[in-house]
DNA sequence: TTCCAGGGGTAGA
DNA sequence: TCTACCCATGGA
């Protein structure tokens, strides 16, 4: 289905596909469930509960995304509408599908986390009922930068700085050329490329406010550009858990918390990202306010084995929602 | 002004 | 392995 698109250029039109997602699936729960929702160029909408980003496909086309769930109850199928200039080919379909599936982990087994939910108890049934996809990047490479980006400052920071990256180097999408009025919230850039990230002059960079921080992500970024670093190769099964880890310390700006989100954006769960709010938390909840060493911080969730991120992430978020 | 955030790198013990 | 200090930036 592709028709051409009222208002703005004449060539803009939008092609809607569809994916299958297994079950138990929420997809409201999973698109706004770790605060990447709305680190651009993702822009979550509460209110259609749909998830909008521009992205730039492998082939190097840029295409806009809105994603929502299942129009009707029992259809568990995501929906995903692309704005497109010109003819949406069957590969460019073929690399949406793919996107889509890996941000929202829809090939990922949770069986056993949510079986470990039931036996817990109340505070994490909820997350049984389909829970515990934490939205992530269609590349690892964003999700590094986005991690990197979370490290030693306020989430507003996180946000700014993101946004940053994306408004002085990211590609500009079909909407760029759309009726600001049709204009969603989404700003019309990509993530930008290593390559863009890499070949950014310091001037550039320097305005996206990355602070101490920028040197890390421009090495990053040229690291994978050139062909050092595969990140993508962190996806495939092969190599334990504890071989990629040491892989991803090895990245400079990346140390045991940064290593355990990324381990958890890319579907290991077994260390926990050791921060402020875990220590804050887990202080409040489990040491009558004393702060633990970070040794019995984790001791915490060490029933939860090869699932304790998510047994603490959804202990955090019951306990944020016993407070509202 | 001072502190510190969804920490990490480095030097020195 | 542990500790102290430094690292940009911006909000509180």
């Amino acid at each position: 289905m592709s028709a051409p698109q009222s208002g703005g250029s004449p060539d803009l039109r939008r092609t809607t596909i569809t994916t299958a997602a297994p079950s138990p699936f929420d997809f409201p729960g999973t698109a706004y469930s770790n605060g990447w929702a709305v680190l651009e160029p993702n822009c979550w909408d509460g209110d259609r509960l749909s998830l909008a980003r521009t992205e730039r496909l492998s082939r190097g086309r840029v295409v806009h995304l809105t994603i929502t769930g299942a129009g009707s109850a029992g259809d568990r199928r995501v929906r995903i509408d692309v704005t497109h200039e010109g003819e949406l080919r069957a590969e460019d379909k073929v690399a949406v599908r793919r996107s889509v599936r890996l941000m929202f982990r829809l090939d990922e087994d949770l069986g056993p986390f949510h079986a470990l939910c039931r036996k817990a108890g109340r505070r994490w049934e909820a997350a049984s009922l389909g829970l515990g996809r934490l939205l992530r990047s269609p590349t690892v490479f964003e999700d590094a930068v986005k991690t990197i980006c979370t490290t030693n400052v306020q989430w507003g920071g996180t946000k700014a700085m993101v946004r940053g990256l994306v408004r002085h180097l990211g590609e500009p999408g079909p909407l760029s050329f759309a009726d600001p009025s049709q204009a969603d919230g989404t700003h019309p850039n990509s993530f930008p490329t290593p390559k863009a990230i890499a070949a950014a002059d310091g001037r550039t960079l320097g305005a996206v406010r990355l602070g101490y921080r920028a040197p890390y992500i421009r090495e990053l970024a040229e690291r994978v550009a050139g062909g050092d670093l595969d990140l993508e190769e962190f996806r495939g099964l092969g190599g334990t858990t504890d071989e990629i880890r040491q892989a991803l310390l090895e990245i400079r700006g990346v140390g045991p918390y940064a290593a355990a989100t990324m381990l958890m954006l890319l579907g290991r769960y077994d260390h926990l990202a050791v921060d402020s709010v875990y220590r804050a938390f887990v202080a409040e909840r489990y040491f009558a306010g004393r702060r633990p060493s970070d040794r019995e911080a984790e001791g915490v969730y060490a029933e939860w084995g090869s699932w304790k991120y998510l047994g603490y992430w959804f202990d955090l978020w019951q306990g944020l929602d016993e407070r509202v």
